[in-house]
DNA sequence: TTCCAGGCGTATC
DNA sequence: GATACGCATGGA
């Protein structure tokens, strides 16, 4: 990775990123594609427009403030992402996925934001949730706060048409903005004590819990398995996922999520 | 019309 | 602890 200031842009420079593979494969739902190769989304409250390919991007408008403090751990520019893969290629199957999407990286999302929209994906689809979480942002002006979102009700969340998800989305406003779940020490504890305690939130599940640690609180033990990675699991690993993987499986698991899914899906 | 979507809570055994 | 079922919404 490296980076330079061109007027108000910042021009990066990363072999291991494919903006499709990143932004637009269910691990964040505020990106917009805007054109070939170009996104426009949010972290939380920063925008940011992102274009380019072939290892070359353009991020827009942009300080090296803001770069700096937000973009370069948002995309998780300090990960050595060709050491993972060779790391994961030990595996038949990891080798395959990596090779197909070689632009896989975790995005490192907000602890709240993931939380939110991670309980809006349950039994939903993609295009769905990016629906509700736009509605969300729109609605406010911003990406709301627990607070703020905890002061609304199941019907005056109704404009999400978020469904049945609505009340989950209440009580993981009002225990976070309680204080009765704190995301900073979440974030802080074992992976194990960590889970268990997001799944205090009335409609986070294992799965929603391990998408919260992985991408929010970049947990990268954490492993989560929807119908898709069952698949995976039952058709290529019956006998169980390789333990050597366990520190960073969360990671292997975007390569396989992506592979299954385009291959399959 | 019916089925399904990056699940979860509840009831029941 | 395992398994079955309902759940809001909307696209295919």
């Amino acid at each position: 990775m490296r980076y330079e200031i061109s007027g108000k842009d910042i021009i990066l420079y990363e072999d291991d990123l494919v903006l499709d593979e990143v932004l637009d494969t269910g691990q964040a739902f505020r990106w917009d594609k805007t054109g070939e190769n170009s996104y426009f989304g949010h972290s939380l409250d920063t925008p940011l427009k992102i274009s380019g390919s072939g290892g070359k991007f353009i991020l827009e408008n942009t300080s090296e403030e803001t770069f700096l403090n937000v973009w370069y751990n948002y995309f998780d520019l300090g990960t050595d992402y060709s050491a993972l893969r060779r790391e994961y290629s030990k595996d038949v199957t990891l080798r395959e996925a990596c090779r197909f999407s070689r632009g896989i990286r975790l995005l490192r999302q907000d602890p709240w934001e993931a939380l939110l929209s991670f309980v809006f994906s349950s039994n939903n689809n993609i295009t769905r949730i990016k629906g509700i979480v736009a509605r969300l942002a729109e609605h406010y002006g911003h990406f709301p706060t627990p607070q703020e979102l905890s002061q609304e009700t199941v019907e005056s969340l109704g404009l999400l048409r978020s469904g049945f998800r609505a009340k989950y989305a209440l009580d993981a406003a009002q225990k976070v903005a309680s204080g009765e779940v704190n995301l900073e020490n979440v974030a802080k504890m074992p992976y194990i004590e960590a889970k268990n305690e997001l799944m205090r939130i009335c409609g986070v599940g294992p799965k929603v819990a391990d998408c919260v640690l992985l991408g929010g609180m970049y947990k990268t033990e954490a492993f989560p398995v929807d119908v898709w990675m069952r698949r995976v699991l039952d058709e290529y690993y019956p006998d169980g996922f390789p333990e050597e993987f366990y520190p960073t499986r969360g990671i292997a698991q975007l390569y396989l999520f992506n592979y299954i899914r385009k291959f399959r899906g």
